[in-house]
DNA sequence: AGTAGTATTCTAGAACAATCGAACTGCCTG
DNA sequence: CAGGCAGTTCGATTGTTCTAGAATACTACT
């Protein structure tokens, strides 16, 4: 059930960041509402809602850009520091882009933490 | 219950190097064992015996600086930054160097994960 | 195939963090 | 009160991270 101290310090680091910590938090939000953990959080291309907490989120990258002002790259980079860590994983679909929370990382955290 | 974003990105950031992460868990799973939890690991400054689990920790800084290959100066930093994210507290009375960890500041990490 | 929209990679600069050695302060203890 | 540990602060060096912009690649639609 333990990992190596550097899986966690990966974790931490990956979380340490107020920007990426947002983005984590508004994936985790979404994922694990009741119907969201079924799913996962999906990031539409076409669409217009932005960053909603529940439901999901549309125009990925785009809005959540405009929603924190950082530049796509920056956020293409935060993201994938993030499935780095094993904090989410995404896929995409078409113009879906979808994100799921590895909840048996964070429950490594919590056993650490125990 | 729930802290500013920031002060999550504080802590995370303070666990997110592996030095300090591992000074952490050895005050953590001192200071958590039945006897530890309630006097905080002590950190004697005359003494032999090296960063064990479950005792109290000897001679911290020279110690641990032997155990980890780094300078006091070093540590003593690492010691701050746990410090300053609200994770641990330190006091000296005389050759007793004391370390607690703050227990709620770990609740709240699991809350923000529940 | 061509175009538009979206994400990724690369690069580079600025800001920040880790580390050390040296100089310093404080507290015993002889 | 002098000497010696224990820890802190400072300055320098080296390494890492954040970020934007430009160039590139993927996807869908016409």
């Amino acid at each position: 059930m333990f990992m190596k101290l550097s899986n966690y310090t990966k974790i931490f680091k990956a979380l340490s960041n107020e920007q990426r910590l947002k983005i984590f938090m508004m994936i985790y939000k979404n994922c694990c509402s009741p119907e969201g953990s079924k799913i996962g959080a999906e990031f539409r291309i076409k669409g217009e809602s932005c960053c909603p907490v529940g439901g999901s989120l549309e125009k990925a990258f785009t809005k959540i850009c405009d929603c924190m002002s950082l530049s796509r790259s920056t956020v293409s980079h935060h993201f994938k520091e993030l499935q780095n860590a094993g904090l989410i994983t995404c896929e995409r679909e078409g113009q879906v882009y979808r994100c799921k929370v590895n909840t048996e990382v964070l429950d490594s955290i919590k056993d650490l933490m125990k």
